[in-house]
DNA sequence: TTGTATATGTCAACCGATTGACATATACGA
DNA sequence: TCGTATATGTCAATCGGTTGACATATACAA
């Protein structure tokens, strides 16, 4: 059972290997009976065309590289699935790339997909930005980060979804409002606009802005550790606002089985984890439309639209309130 | 600034473009010195091989492709994160492909598979297996369904985890304890070893088994409102064993929005899952350990190691507790 | 001195499909 | 009857890298 190929095609629909590519691409004249007979013969052989050769003739791969710190992150993984659907409906491939917000094989990554010949690329993952995304020219676009001036950027409005929960749990008469975050101190310090919207909403409430620094985004044991060590030393904390989903859930677990009542917010507005936490409020992002725009950007710059430079697209946040 | 290839380098490094090609793989005799120059030309040029080229020649292209419903499901996320991190440390890349349990979905990403040459597939989709996986050759691994007889099956212990899940809530003093299921009926008949589990142990147990079928795995809204009017009408219910993780947090919300008590156990055991209920107990099925097995099986399977029909992989699962 | 391992080059075929150039043939309307 | 649109074939180059065959040259050990 060999591999069929064009010219396999061709001789069983006795024409030649020429008329099959031409019914193939919709080229030069081609009568109905020798369409029907080729696709006939391309049935009964079960062939396909090879889009590896396809693909290095035409110098196009239809192939997207898709890098997120990790699928099993509700967040990027709505994010990917969504991003995935749109890219699929438009005859493109997703190759999905978990970095791990690991610099080196972010990088990695990289190289893998420009060798691979992806025709563009969405990036998602939070590290310092390589040189490889200078010296390149691939269409790229970003979800919430900064990559360089060239690369447009996809955001949900963080500012204002952080005023929000922020005046939520102020309106639910917390008497301490913590913000808890998983970002470094360096992001911190370079324009984390849910830190930002957080301590102007305290400020201007005339109130002080307690953070918490919660340690890396992916190690959730860790993170684990460290609420309870917080929440043991702070018992008197009432209301959160966590930096995401994921981190809501583990404050909401470590504070219930401590008995603390604290009002949570959260931050995503993931479908998992409506689904799977009721009982927390959270700010809630436009995945989906997130993931159109993204795609759209990026098949747009694929197909030669220019794009301005330092290009933003900020969406909507919704804030969802929760409580069984 | 267009494409480096390979003969670029050859000049650069001033070499034959064989020789450029020994060095890249290994073959023949090159002296340290060539091997220098070369490399070094290859960084000043910033080049890489054009994968689509070798893979065309090489008739491997290293891609392998993972057909699952949705990442959007934690279990189905982990699963894809995991099962990418080992291929990725095994030089694969990994085409991502959510089915959304459609079969022409499925159908027309398994076609699109092939004609992208991927070296294998590993499928958790849950449709009714098609022809093409009758009719290819191609290294093929399911995870947790039967495909064909050829196919091997990674799975966790679903009927044990069921028996544990169904004796906890006996053990708990449950009166009333319903068996809540995403599967369609064809799935139940064929052979759902979830159910056959809880109804084996509530008949050893003496007691009667009570199925509740909540529709279509996908359908978050459709499924609360399903489970809502189920607990509208048995509002006695105090047990509940879950066969999914997501389905386990839409019951848990809907009963503590009717204030009703019912003691509830899941099925996969997630990180998510863990973080974001910590109050529900589940039954956790070892992602890491099968998706080992699965990328170890294919990646054999793809080297030309025979794997015996019928090849099952059980990996048992675990019961967590969990309260607040 | 001869044989062999090492080192590199040239050349052409190949992976599978695409495409442009060009030839040829039929049918049909002007 | 001529011109043109339609229809199909042949042939070769191309995409970028790989590989086998073969030539050649140096160095070193037997």
């Amino acid at each position: 059972m060999e591999k069929v190929k064009l010219g396999d095609v061709a001789k069983q629909a006795g024409v030649s290997p020429t008329t099959v590519s031409r019914v193939l691409n919709n080229r030069g004249y081609i009568s109905e009976e020798t369409k029907t007979k080729v696709r006939d013969a391309m049935d009964t052989l079960n062939y396909f065309p090879n889009e590896v050769a396809r693909s290095l003739f035409g110098n196009k791969t239809n192939l997207v590289g898709l890098l997120f710190p990790n699928v099993t992150n509700p967040f990027y993984g709505e994010m990917v699935s969504e991003l995935e659907s749109i890219l699929s409906s438009q005859g493109y491939k997703a190759l999905i790339c978990n970095t791990f917000n690991n610099e080196k094989k972010e990088e990695e990554y990289l190289r893998m997909l420009l060798a691979n010949q992806v025709d563009g690329i969405i990036v998602g993952s939070r590290n310092r930005p390589c040189d490889i995304y200078q010296s390149t020219n691939l269409p790229i676009v970003a979800i919430d980060r900064f990559v360089s001036e060239k690369i447009p950027i996809i955001r949900s409005d963080n500012y204002t979804g952080a005023c929000l929960a922020s005046e939520y749990l102020h309106e639910a008469n917390c008497r301490n409002i913590v913000h808890v975050t998983g970002s470094t101190t360096q992001e911190m310090e370079k324009g984390d606009m849910r830190l930002r919207g957080y301590i102007d909403t305290m400020l201007k409430l005339e109130r002080e802005p307690q953070i918490f620094q919660v340690g890396f985004d992916e190690d959730d044991d860790y993170q684990r550790l460290k609420v309870d060590e917080f929440l043991n030393l702070n018992p008197d904390t009432d209301g959160v606002f966590a930096a995401g989903d994921t981190l809501a859930g583990i404050i909401n677990t470590c504070a219930k089985r401590k008995s603390l009542d604290i009002e949570i917010v959260g931050y995503d507005g993931t479908s998992t984890f409506l689904n799977l936490c009721g009982g927390i409020s959270t700010i809630h992002q436009p995945i989906n439309e997130m993931a159109s725009i993204a795609v759209e950007t990026l098949l747009g710059a694929i197909s030669g639209v220019y794009c301005e430079d330092n290009k933003e697209y900020v969406l909507p946040v919704t804030f969802i309130k929760r409580r069984y």
